[in-house]
RNA sequence: UCAGUGGAAUGGGCAGUUACGCACGGCCCGACCGUGUGAGGAAAGUCCGGGCUCCGCAGAGCGGGAUAACGGCUAACGGCCGCCGAGGGUGACCUUAAGGGAAAGUGCAACAGAGAGAUACCGCCGGCAUUUUGCCGGUAAGGGUGGAAAGGCGAGGUAAGAGCUCACCGGCGCAGCGGAGACGUUUGCGUCCUGUAAACCCUAUCCGGAGCAACACCGACAGGAGUGGCUUGCUCGGCCCAUACUCCGACGGGUGGCGUGAGCGCGGAAGCAAUUCCGCGCCAAGACAGAUGACUGCCUUCAAUGACAGAACCCGGCUUACAGUUCCACUGACUGU
RNA sequence: GCUGGUGUGGCUCAAUGGCAGAGCAGCUCAUUCGUAAUGAGCAGGUUGUCAGUUCGAUUCUGACCACCAGCU
C-alpha cells in the first residue's frame, strides 16, 4: 500500500483540499459525476500529490447529519481496492441522501465516478 | 382499575473485521508497532452571571443599562431554596414580567358618551312665566355610552336626593397585638381617592470596556501613505510620545493560552431546604477543516437500520428540542375487604 | 466561536398604542379596428410564530423560528 515511485497513491495517503480556491477550481474546470447520493468532481493538479477534499453543506442538516455523511463518504473512499495514478484534486459533494446510505453502497459509485474520470489508470 | 400531579434515572449490551484523534512507550526511526484513552443532558440557543486575559489603573460628574415583596444560599446572578401576598385547580399541586411608587410631577385614555377627575343629555324636585312648553335653581337615586362613571347594599332622612346619618361588607391610613421580616389580624380610631409606570418619570440596589478570532512568545516579509494618539458615549481629569497611532500590502507561518477544576464519586455532620463543612478515593476529550466512523453477527426487546442531537478557553444558571423505558412520593373517582 | 441587524399584499417600502397604506404588478370596465399608454373601479394581509402588559398591539416586553452582514 506504499507508494511505488510510480505515481500511485494509497488512498490512505492522499492528502487533504482545504482552500477554498482549490474546491472552486474544482467545482468550475473539473469533470462532474452525479448521483443521487453523491457528486463527485475530478481534476488534474499540478501539487505534486494526490489531493482529496469533502464537503457538507449546510443544506444536508445539523451537524451530527453533516459529520455523518462525511464520515459514510470517507469510509467508503478508503475501503476501494484500487490506487490512484496520477495527480488529481478529488472533491466529494454530499448530498441529502447520503445521510441515509451506508458506506458499501456508496463503494460502487465512487468506483464508477473514479474510473469514469481515468483516476486509476486502467489500460494506460 | 382508570385518570392525574411532582421528582429522579436511562438514552441498548456483547463480540469480530477494518479505519481515526491524543498521550506514553518501543524499535529496524516509518505515512511503523504496542498500551491507554476518546462528546451531552441538553455539548444547542447565546438569554443572564462569573473565572481568566488585555486595555499605562478603572478617578469625578452627566448620560446609558439592569433588577424590584421578605429572609437566606452563592464566586456572582435576572439563578436556586424557604416563606408571605395574588391567581388557577375537587385535590396532589401549579403560575407569579402579574409583587416598589398613580397621595412628587407630566402625558395618554381613539370611537362612543352630558361628563374620562371634572361634569349634567334624558330624568327627578322646587320657583317663575304658563297652551304645547320655556327659563332659573337644587340633585346625582334611575336611564343611556364605555374596558373604566365618584365604594356596594339596606334602612333612616328629604321638595327630590346625596356617607347627609346609621348597621353590615369592601378599600386605604394610623395605633395596638402576633411574627426575624414580608405580612396577618373576629381590636380601636379616622377616611372613601379612575386606569396606565412592559408611557415619561421617581425611589432603592448594582454595573469601566472588550473578548481565546482575547492575549503572550518565536519566525517570515518589503515596504508605502496619513495623522498626534489612548483612556467609555460626552465633559473634566490622567497617561504616552514620533522607537507613538491609524490605514493599505504581506506571511493565507508556528508555539503557548489548552484543562487539577467554584472538578468527580462514596460516606458522615449542620440545616425544613438551597447549600456548606469534614474524611477517603480518583484524574476522565483537547482538535485546528476539525478525531468516536463503516460493515457484520448474537442477545434482551413490541421495536434498537429508528428520540433530540456533536466539545472548540472554562464554570454556575435559564430557555428550547427529546422515541421509548424504569423507579420514588402523592392526589381524585370507582370497586372489593 | 463571537458581535450586530432585519422580518408588513406577488415585489419595493410606509405607518404617534386607536379602521394597515402608497407605488409597481394582477383582474374588470371604458378608450382603440386591435395592442400599448391613459382614465375609472375591484380584489389581494393570521403584520415571521407563540405568550404577556394594556380597554385596545404592526408598534411595548419576553421566548422561539428564518434570513442577512461583520470579526482571523
Amino acid at each position: 500500500m506504499a507508494a511505488d515511485g510510480n505515481g500511485a497513491y494509497s488512498l490512505r495517503r492522499a492528502g487533504t483540499i482545504t482552500d477554498n480556491c482549490d474546491f472552486r477550481r474544482a467545482y468550475a474546470r473539473g469533470k462532474v459525476y452525479t448521483n443521487p447520493a453523491l457528486v463527485t468532481y475530478v481534476r488534474k493538479n499540478r501539487a505534486g500529490i494526490c489531493r482529496v477534499g469533502i464537503t457538507a453543506s449546510k443544506k444536508i442538516g445539523n451537524a451530527v447529519q453533516r459529520n455523518r455523511a462525511r464520515r459514510v463518504i470517507r469510509a467508503a473512499f478508503l475501503a476501494l481496492p484500487e490506487n490512484v495514478r496520477g495527480h488529481y484534486d478529488i472533491v466529494f459533494v454530499a448530498r441529502t441522501r447520503t445521510v441515509r446510505t451506508k458506506s458499501t453502497e456508496l463503494i460502487p459509485v465512487i468506483r464508477k465516478h473514479l474510473r469514469s474520470a481515468g483516476v486509476f489508470g486502467d489500460g494506460t
